[in-house]
DNA sequence: TTAGCTGCAAAGAGTTTGCTGGGAG
DNA sequence: CTCCCAGCAAACTCTTTGCAGCTAA
């Protein structure tokens, strides 16, 4: 089955992927189509196995839905995306719900800047 | 000129708006096209009278870029998107910079749920 | 057989762009 | 007279959908 390959190119990835990148890669080893790659992509996501997080370049990035909660410093520059675990919004997440009644079940977060690597070539 | 209706609809709204609704809301008083507002909108953008963000349903919504620091509750039921100022994130901010080094300059903060109404109704 | 996968092409939504005419200074 | 602004229609990108054929249990 199809679904197989592209759960594991992103199962072995350690960065989220767009769909093309998915499809890019899943497209060395067999024939697929890009709307297959959206179709299971999706199904992958209502069956809680992936998450699909949509960035400001209003493009859709999929990663395995582990626990690990993981957020991105985006360079401006690059556009490469680092992963961080520095998160301590489950606080601020728990302060709203406790004051607002708001019952939060996710949330996303996301950093810009310029990566040190940029900022090391832009002098 | 047309940008002064656009920008005080924004000016005016306590909510970040999409561009639709600008374009509903200025329709009122003056004709005006569509793309016009989004040229108008990425105008003022570019000069940063205007912060455009990109939310996970992939809409650009616009709001005054004023100092005030702003994230969003979003209920996935009504789509009402409930302000609040709860913003920690400087801090983490900061560790970041000081751990990783990546010079962060913006970041967007989105968090997804179920507001109180949405909650009652559902009993 | 039945149900679920696929490919293909077309549609869709939000946004941008090229070209042209029009209004302000 | 210039130049920027605005309207219109067409183009663009990412994503979804309808249909028909295929595959597997």
């Amino acid at each position: 089955m199809k679904k197989d390959y592209i759960f594991d190119v992103i199962k072995n990835s350690p960065n989220s992927l767009t769909a093309e990148e998915i499809y890019n890669n899943v497209s060395q080893n067999i024939n697929i189509n890009l709307s297959t790659v959206y179709r299971t992509l999706n199904n992958l996501v209502d069956k809680d196995l992936v998450t699909k997080i949509v960035r400001q370049d209003k493009i859709s990035y999929y990663e395995l839905a582990d626990n690990e909660h993981k957020h991105y410093l985006i360079c401006d520059k690059c556009n490469q995306a680092y992963p961080t675990d520095m998160c301590d919004i489950e606080k601020i997440e728990r302060k709203i719900k406790r004051e607002t009644g708001f019952n939060i079940t996710s949330h996303t977060l996301e950093f810009h800047g310029i990566c040190p690597e940029c900022s090391k070539n832009a002098k």
